[in-house]
DNA sequence: TGAGATAACGAACAGATTGTTCTGTCTTTA
DNA sequence: TAAAGACAGAACAATCTGTTCGTTATCTCA
């Protein structure tokens, strides 16, 4: 990609992340946008068809990166570790958050997070569907029930930490997840529920 | 309140539902609502100061309903009911939806659900918080969290309900949540996880 | 190195939306 | 019946959107 092409769009990221740090999206302006990333308007309409089209952009960019690297560890490490917390994939995805990769945090405690959040758990269903065997119909749930349950809880809990200041740790929280997950999953091939935290 | 005034709120509230059903709430303008609503302009901003305190409060209006009904029926059954599914106040609740109580279900299946669910689940804390004596720290887990956890999966579960064109009953759904989030009451009075489904 | 391709700029545009203000009419209520 | 309040209708300035134009700067490849 021509660099000045990615200049611009890096531009327009910032800018809009910026924004979003400071107003709810709804209130976000083009004008704006374009005026705090220093681009011409036409720049930005040759980018992005319209505002919800960088959205999207911008979701695949932060979401995207940070799910591959959860996949990766998926495949080393299985979705729920075996042993140590700290390995397993639910854990991985908390700690790229806490590091704040890209300021992503800041995009999920923003007013519009729930914009944000809709294709995080799209990703995660995704990447609990391919990447964990469940059982057939563990307690007589569908297995779809179960994936979304899982992905919906985990984006929850991501919710609640984010709106309690982040006070638990990575581990703190793999360790509650799992309390409240692992117990459906005793068929499948992963940890048992853990009698202490 | 004044019958006029009722008539017209009445009008505004039926004219943004029903555009609601027909595009997200983004692409709704005020132009629109009062022309659907045969209002004069000067008329909706006399009744709401802008289109985001609309659905304020159309959104109070109709969770502020089914949750206040389904508190009444947690007074007399207990939240997880000790008996027949039908009696919980989750199975309440579904039951409520699946009525279409006011259209609702058109407003949660729109594609600006997201701002309802919000909403939705901001009632169903409560509801939770002050009607369902949790244990201590079940699973060593702290009571904020479960009752975040609780209210969060319900809300996942109409989503994924609606999601899939709503192929089971209110029993069924209530079964599949008892499922996933009766063990871990299972210190509380509640019933114990279900062994058949 | 030079020329063509590509990206960005800046200004300007019509069309639409917003929230407000005005005046006159109708309904409620005391 | 009279005052108070609710509504309609029109018009408003200000803003935003998405597009078009001609011009300038930068990249890429020969």
């Amino acid at each position: 990609m021509d660099r000045r092409q990615r200049k611009t769009r890096a531009a327009i990221f910032t800018a809009f992340s910026a924004l979003l740090a400071e107003k709810p999206y709804s209130r976000i302006t083009v004008q704006q946008i374009i005026a705090a990333a220093d681009v011409g308007r036409t720049t930005f309409y040759a980018h992005f068809q319209t505002k919800d089209d960088l959205l999207r952009a911008l979701c695949g960019e932060l979401f995207g990166h940070i799910l591959d690297s959860a996949r990766d560890s998926a495949h080393s490490h299985g979705l729920y570790s075996d042993g140590a917390a700290p390995d397993s994939v639910f854990c991985h995805l908390l700690q790229h958050l806490q590091r704040n990769d890209r300021n992503i945090l800041g995009l999920l405690c923003c007013e519009s997070r729930g914009l944000f959040l809709r294709y995080f758990k799209e990703g995660l269903r995704e990447l609990i569907r391919t990447e964990l065997a469940l059982p057939d119909h563990p307690g007589g749930v569908p297995q779809d029930f179960l994936v979304n349950h899982i992905a919906g809880s985990f984006v929850e809990m991501v919710l609640w930490w984010l709106d309690g200041r982040q006070r638990q740790t990575p581990g703190q929280l793999d360790a509650y997840f799992r309390a409240v997950t692992a117990p459906l999953l005793a068929d499948a091939a992963c940890q048992t529920r853990p009698d202490t935290v």
